[in-house]
RNA sequence: CGAGUGCGCCAGACAGCUGCGUGGCCCUUUGGCCCCGAGGAAAGUCCGGGCUCCACAGAGCAGGAUGCCGGAUAACGUCCGGCUAAGGUGACUUAAGGGACAGUGCAACAGAAAACGAACCGCCUGCGUUAAUGCAUGCAUUAACGCAUGGUAAGGGUGAAAAGGCGAGGUAAGAGCUCACCGCGCUUGUAGCAAUACGAGUGGCUGUACAUCCCAUGGGCUGUAAGAUCAUGUAUACUGGCGGGUCGGCGGCAGCAAUGUCGUUCGGCGAAAGGGCGGCUCGUCCGAUGUCAGGGGGUAGAUUGCUUGAGGCCGUCAGCAAUGGCGGAUUUAGAUUAAUGGCAGACACCUGGUUUACCAGGCACAGAACCCGGCUCAUAAUCCUACUGCGUUUU
RNA sequence: CGGGGUGUAGCGCAGCUUGGUAGCGCAGCAGGCUGGGGGUCUGUUGGUCGUGAGUUCAAAUCUCACCACUCCGA
């Protein structure tokens, strides 16, 4: 993941807070928004609900990783931004992989006969 | 062997596929290859220091910190050694452990009384009245009651604590009133660098200093979003508080003049308003297209700081030790919406099943953000070493 | 990185300065007034004072450490 490809600016986050949608599975929230670029930009967070920073860095490697195994099949020119629940912390990779799926076909962002 | 006490170590190792971050090389269009990539606590942010900006003639006050003694250290509230007190059979452990002869405050309830040394009951003395008894008929003894600007702290339910404790002498009854012993303070001799210990003398002593306070010691403040450099970018709009002194020069006006008054691209003095000195004051400095506060507008990118440092390791010497000297070899995280991951495998270790080879499960606490020295709290399992006036067994 | 504040009954808060008794309102429960409800009046139940140590005769209160929540500044 490059670096043009990581949300940073405070401004481009209330912009997608504000004025993007948003949904949830058992997992993840994700909320999304166009930016009009012809790249995806995403961002993976984890609030101290979750835990410790422990807790919190295992919680975004696992999005980071399951992002990373579907960015073949998502749309391009979306803001993305992946927060993490308080439930993530005893699940698994491919667990957290499915319910970013469900997130995101939900929110009509990958096909829908996607194969993991 | 068990039980326990102290001082420590470690925080599994192997290889595969696939990702991420810094750096290097190749190619420069995507990319490819190589090196390195969390901890003993990285945590809490409780202390100390480096570094850093701001401030600083100097002095005083307030507030906060520390608090037996000696040493170690860059420094510390840390560490080491010692002393004292308390606890433990013991190895040892624990302690903010100066001052209550400077002052103030507090000591609920109960109790007579809780602190300028007190007097409810009791005990004792004196005086008076009454009664009984004795007789030498107005005295003695005993008892009761009353009185005393009477004495007393032996005894009294209380209470955490009762005027230092306990015993003896003493006395009308009593009392550190006197004495022995013990505790405490002070003075002094000896030992010790000292805390202190032991001895002698002396005082006649409630507790609380983790209440205020006194004494001693050191102490400006800011924190890497500090700070530096280069880019980028705009408007001090608006509102409010306070203020524009004085002398001279020049000019205008009034006047016969002295002078008064108004003005100033002028000069000197001065320091009012307001502000700085980052707790405050004295004091000191800035201060006239003034100053302060509110508030508005506009950038928020890159580089640097940024990792070698009071570093850790081995040997040796000094020291009881903390630690220090000397010599040797060794040093590889530097992100910034923030890397250090994911998946499967096999081996150790532990637990259970079962039995000698497998199966199932587990493998802590926890994630760098300027860097060091500590402290505190969280930590599965294993191990090293020294010790115990402990228990069991064997000799 | 730095600096505060809060934690007390089911809920919202006093009490902490100056240490000895934990209290107020709402809610709950019981009863009265009413034919009943509502409303009101009376009575009453309920608290490891966030956790653990220390100082003290005695700690919600003082001191230290820890935990949780929350706010502010750069």
């Amino acid at each position: 993941m490059r670096r043009p490809e990581v949300l940073r600016k405070n401004k481009d986050f209330s912009a997608i807070y504000s004025r993007g949608k948003s949904l949830g599975d058992k997992y993840v929230v994700v909320f999304y928004r166009d930016n009009h670029l012809d790249y995806t930009r995403t961002a993976f967070l984890a609030s101290k609900k979750v835990g410790k920073s422990v807790q919190r860095n295992r919680a975004r490697r696992l999005m980071k990783e399951s992002y990373r195994n579907i960015r073949e099949e998502i749309q391009t020119g979306i803001d993305i931004v992946i927060i993490a629940r308080n439930t993530i912390n005893d699940a698994s990779l491919v667990q957290v992989r499915k319910s970013l799926i469900n997130a995101l076909k939900r929110a009509k962002l990958i096909e829908e006969n996607i194969k993991v």
